[in-house]
DNA sequence: AAAGACAATTTTTTT
DNA sequence: AATTGTCTTT
């Protein structure tokens, strides 16, 4: 066997990392370091010369992509390395959701589940949630559903069920509550949302020695990608999975997480070593991926951080062009420079638009930028926003797909009852939900009680039973046909087509387009060879609901990428553009108070600086109309963190107004004076507070409202016309 | 029960 | 600004 496509290419460090004895390994790997192709690499070897089978690895990612590309890479190399290898057969590589999925479908028993159980969606759990808060008489405002998901996430995400938490509050009380009902609902539904599959799986492996015992013995390689990233539920999932006996090769960077927000927690790295004090650390910290000017502007960025594992990217790379830092009049300047800049690059060179990235801290940045692309002809594509299996109208007829195969689906019920609307309102449901709720039933046994027996008028009773004879005949004149034919069947008798077809108010004509992709994307599909999933169509929903899918499917088209720093991590591109460093935009203003956060707005920073590989140009507007009204921001914190000798700053005040094309109108008042001839970051001074800086405005003329940072008073938000300030006089 | 006016809301995102 | 959901009207 020839193992040195194993170790072709591979740098000290890295060759360190993939031929490691066997015992536990944290691998500390900077941006573009190649951790991926370490992980890859690593598997390779212990199939190649540990005498693993890759049936006794489990590898996890944090994205479905991920996991396709670490599977393909996988094979490509075991493939290399012993031809006809049966490619990586058996091998458990996916999400933690995927992953804990399977197990609940192949132990549903053992877990308490039914065979037929139904994955929901964060949407799905927002209405069902919705639906419990008004069963319980609560307050909407007071608990709102979407907090109340957050609330309870959060607690699964710590691996705690209602039973284990002990309210202090009333309205600790009323969240539990909100919880116990929510938990209830799930289990009479047979509904898993998304914490659940793991704490699901978590707690059948705890109840189940024998069973956590035979996954130890068939698992002990046990490796994890992007660990940063985990939260407590799924570090406790590879630690227990891990054990005593097993091997687990973890793969992180302190310096790029930034999911805190969501549950995620660093402190797993440092907890990992004291969990595992014989593991050793190695770190990757030779970069591959940018010039030497990119990574010392990204390190210095980096470097103003609090309690980091300690970590400086090097690279061998030449130091390249300089940083460009554009200062923009306002956010339509700043799409202009960038679409502008765009132009000439590929005019100079030979970069392909898909080597091209602009960056944003937030999705509303985007649609300047959109708007300018388009004026000037340059293809794009929009990453992130709503994915294909998201849309409304498709999720419409999922949830015709999911009555057919589990009537006893709640959340599926309360959305296809209705749609297209068939005569059954609020009324009828009122009385079925009643009935549902004093029977201890689903809404489906309830409906077929209430469509016979109950007190409802002959008509309400009538449309609910065409409702679910229409489900029953689907499902019975469907059984024997092809994926596709059953979809195609329920968009034609559901109504859902002609619903969406006759075009609705104002509806775009795709929300057709989608139901006619939804049925070729049903005949594309193939159930996973080995899922444990015996029935095509249940395994089509369970795909759906972990794999949401890409919204735009023009993926071999040569465009310009758009999307969040978030949605970058992981890519590169040769020319990277960073909009919005304001502060207030980028650190969040939702951020700036407090360390912990503005720490993580700074390894995303990081993130976003580091997916550049030749040139890096970072931007901000002096004004900015975000959500209907005028922004004044100082230029962010991060662009002063970013050394100056690196930087060629590019001043807008150097382009005539008249270069703007013609269909952006030019900036009105772009760089204008507030209101008594102050600017942002003006000395100010106030009879009662006293000095301070004017840092931020918002809104126009008389209504411009200004903060001031006073030296003494704090920060305070005026309004500049009716606040007695003056600018104050400078001291010598 | 369905259409239309009105008001509130707006980080980041995966699964 | 624009989307989204709620309330009102017919």
């Amino acid at each position: 066997m020839d193992v040195s496509p194993l170790l072709e290419g591979l740098n000290a460090a890295q060759r360190e990392a993939v031929c490691a004895p066997l015992s536990h390994r944290l691998i500390l790997a900077g941006a573009g370091a190649g951790k991926t192709r370490v992980l890859a690499h690593r598997i390779g070897w212990l199939c190649a010369t540990e005498g693993f089978r890759p049936s006794q690895v489990l590898a996890v990612t944090f994205t479905n992509k991920a996991a396709r590309e670490m599977q393909q890479r996988i094979r490509a190399l075991l493939a290399e390395v012993e031809p006809g290898y049966g490619a990586a057969q058996g091998m458990w590589v996916g999400t933690f959701h995927g992953l804990a999925h399977r197990l609940l479908r192949l132990h549903w028993r053992d877990a308490g589940l039914v065979e037929s159980f139904q994955i929901l969606d964060a949407d799905d759990q927002n209405r069902l949630l919705k639906r419990i808060v008004q069963d319980l008489e609560l307050d909407e405002s007071r608990f709102p559903p979407r907090q109340a998901a957050w609330w309870i996430n959060g607690h699964k995400d710590e691996g705690r069920r209602a039973k284990h938490i002990q309210p202090t509050d009333p309205i600790t009380r009323t969240w539990l509550r909100i919880y116990e009902a929510y938990e209830a609902t799930c289990e009479r539904s047979g509904l898993v949302d998304f914490a659940e599959l793991l704490l699901r799986s978590l707690e059948l492996w705890r109840q189940h020695p024998a069973l956590l015992e035979h996954y130890r013995l068939r698992f002990p390689n046990v490796l994890v990608d992007e660990f940063q990233d985990t939260n407590t539920i799924q570090y406790a999932w590879v630690r227990l999975l891990v054990g005593d006996s097993g091997c687990a090769f973890v793969v992180g960077d302190d310096d790029q997480a930034i999911y805190g927000w969501r549950g995620a927690r660093v402190e797993n790295v440092r907890r990992f070593l004291d969990d595992y004090p014989h593991a050793a650390t190695l770190r990757l910290e030779q970069n591959y991926r940018s010039t030497g000017n990119i990574l010392d502007a990204a390190n210095s960025v980096i470097a103003h951080n609090h309690s980091r594992l300690g970590k400086n990217l090097w690279t061998s790379a030449d130091s390249g062009a300089p940083i460009l830092v554009y200062s923009a009049y306002n956010e339509m300047d700043e799409a202009r420079f960038v679409v502008e800049d765009m132009e000439r690059r590929r005019a100079e060179s030979s970069l392909r638009f898909a080597d091209l990235a602009v960056l944003y801290r937030s999705n509303a940045l985007s649609r300047v930028l959109e708007e300018s692309l388009i004026g000037r002809g340059l293809p794009y594509r929009i990453h992130g926003g709503l994915k294909f299996f998201e849309r409304a109208e498709i999720k419409d007829s999922m949830a015709y797909l999911r009555l057919i195969a589990h009537r006893h689906d709640d959340a599926a019920f309360e959305r296809a009852v209705n749609t297209p609307p068939r005569g059954i309102g609020q009324r009828t449901l009122e009385a079925v939900r009643h009935v549902a709720a004093t029977r201890q039933s689903s809404l489906w046994e309830s409906a077929t009680w209430c469509a016979h027996d109950g007190g409802l008028a002959a008509r309400s009773k009538q449309a609910l039973d065409r409702f679910l004879g229409l489900i029953d005949q689907l499902d019975g004149d469907t059984r024997d046909t092809s994926l596709a034919q059953r979809v195609d069947a329920v968009l034609d008798r559901s109504g859902l087509r002609a619903h969406y077809g006759a075009g609705g108010r104002g509806a775009l004509e795709d929300r057709s387009d989608n139901l006619d992709e939804l049925v070729s994307v049903a005949s594309r599909y193939m159930p996973p060879d080995e899922d444990p999933i015996d029935s095509e169509l249940a395994a089509f929903l369970a795909f759906a609901a972990l794999e949401a899918g890409e919204a735009q499917a023009s993926e071999d088209q040569d465009s310009v990428s758009l999307m969040t720093m978030h949605a970058a991590k992981g890519l590169e591109f040769d020319v990277v553009y960073l909009v919005g460093l304001e502060e207030g935009v980028f650190p969040s203003h939702r951020s700036v108070d407090e360390d912990d956060r503005l720490d993580e707005e700074r390894r995303l920073a990081y993130v976003g600086m580091t997916r550049a590989r030749q040139q890096l140009v970072l931007s901000h507007a002096e004004t900015r109309r975000l959500h209907g009204s005028d922004h004044y921001h100082m230029p962010s914190r991060f662009l002063r963190e970013v050394p100056e000798h690196l930087i060629q700053a590019v001043r807008a005040a150097q382009r005539p107004l008249s270069a703007y094309p013609a269909r952006v109108s030019p900036p009105p008042n772009a760089h204008d004076e507030l209101p008594k001839g102050m600017k942002v970051g003006d000395r100010v001074v106030h009879p009662k507070f006293g000095e301070g800086t004017l840092t931020e405005a918002e809104g126009s003329g008389a209504h411009t409202r200004v903060q001031i940072v006073f030296d003494q008073a704090g920060s305070k938000w005026l309004v500049l016309s009716y606040a007695p300030l003056e600018r104050a006089t400078r001291r010598s």
